[in-house]
DNA sequence: ACTTGACACGAACGCTGTTCGTCACTAAAA
DNA sequence: TTTTAGTGACGAACAGCGTTCGTGTCAAGT
């Protein structure tokens, strides 16, 4: 048997090994990127604490060190992704615009990482960027003149509002998914379902319904979420002085 | 020993033994009803599969005979709620406040069975009630002169907007359950948690937050969910020629 | 009286989040 | 340089989950 390896001198070029310790460091952002990870390539369905740990080659207790459970994991989550919203330079003289850009913006990113609305919507978000983008929405507000309790409402209402149309956005996503369909294919199947059922109800008792199942059916996600951001936006106007 | 009771002729007027059979008699009725008794006592995550077949004497196997799975089982007991939802008799010149009543009889009815918003949010409802109560608001809508078009989207964004606030104030309920807590004691505890948070915020970085953190804690979950529901009624009055 | 079909249900599978105890390692103290 | 303390990685296990399979039993139809 050779001497053991402890006992040949280390050379002094490897004398700084603290950058890669031979020791698998995990670390609470690692943990969310590798979750935010299996997220947007598997969904909210395949992100278990297991599969996490999977990712980073080790055991699910490992986790535990850096993260108290899975809720706080998706809540970092969450707010990881929030962090990917871009904000231009407040405009007060442009309040409504921006506000509108800003929604639209706020889609555009949760509807990147598509099932990361269901995890969000599971608890009141607190994180950093959060706060950032609330901050940023009711300054606006104020700035453009409208009382602080009718903006702080306005800012909970619209933020209610886009996280409620991405978890509706989401759980599509999912049953998309879980079918192993493509979006149109998935999308064309699901309206045509809705159709049908429409149709096959009793005129009789559904006279509105039946009459008008043709415009029931034809704006597309995006659309209704413009419109009831509209609906919302007309109604803010209408409270600023 | 006797004779086996097979023998002794059984008397006529036990002849239609059929409405009370030996064999347990499960049904999805029974089974919605159990899964509803559960939610309201326990709340969603208090409610398995395993736990209603409990309630009903039985092992969980049984289930799905009448239930295709849980989460079809979670879709009719959200319409099962739904069917408590009380309609008055429609009147098209009174649209906007019959609209307004509409809504928040659905939040009374959601809120009675608090846990109910985050199971009915899991899917898109479609059940009998469900096309009900969407046949009325959406008739209410046409006949008041509506396009058909911004009917349709306003029925639809005012159902998204009812479900996303009632969801959540599933959340917080389910936490208030979870802490043991009552509802007073949770939300002051909580209310307090989110000031102190605030105040504690950085002013440079959070100006208008930290600046108007009395009104951001002001108003309650009802006044915030009739601010929004405003809102939108006001956005579709401006639709309404 | 016999067959058929529906349904109740025990047992099991593979999965989940989380905890416990142990062990390896680093960094500070002696 | 040796000892000590403490942190974090992690294997194993627990209790629970949704769901499926196979078996058995009952009631209605022939």
């Amino acid at each position: 048997m050779s001497r053991s390896n402890a006992d040949v001198p280390v050379p002094p070029w490897r004398k700084s090994r603290k950058s890669v310790p031979l020791r698998r460091q995990l670390s609470q952002d690692l943990i969310v990127e590798a979750g935010l990870r299996i997220l947007d390539a598997e969904g909210l369905d395949g992100l278990s604490m297991r599969r996490v740990a999977q990712e980073l080659d080790t055991g699910p207790a490992s986790l535990y060190a850096h993260v108290a459970n899975k809720e706080e994991l998706l809540e970092l989550i969450y707010d990881r992704v929030l962090g990917e919203i871009r904000l231009p330079e407040p405009d007060p003289s442009r309040w409504k615009e921006q506000l509108r850009e800003y929604a639209i913006e706020v889609y555009r990113v949760l509807g990147e990482h598509a099932d990361v609305a269901r995890a969000g919507l599971a608890s009141v978000p607190m994180g950093p960027n959060a706060l950032r983008v609330g901050e940023y929405v009711f300054g606006l507000l104020i700035e453009a003149g409208m009382t602080p309790r009718d903006a702080a409402l306005g800012v909970d209402r619209l933020a209610l509002y886009i996280s409620g149309d991405a978890y509706e956005g989401s759980l599509h996503f999912a049953k998309m998914r879980a079918a192993g369909q493509e979006v149109e294919e998935y999308f064309r199947a699901f309206v045509g379902q809705i159709e049908g059922y429409y149709r096959s109800l009793p005129a009789e008792m559904f006279p509105h319904t039946t009459k008008h199942v043709d415009v029931m059916i034809a704006e597309d996600g995006r659309a209704r979420f413009e419109f009831g951001l509209d609906l919302l936006l007309d109604g803010l106007t209408a409270r600023m002085p």
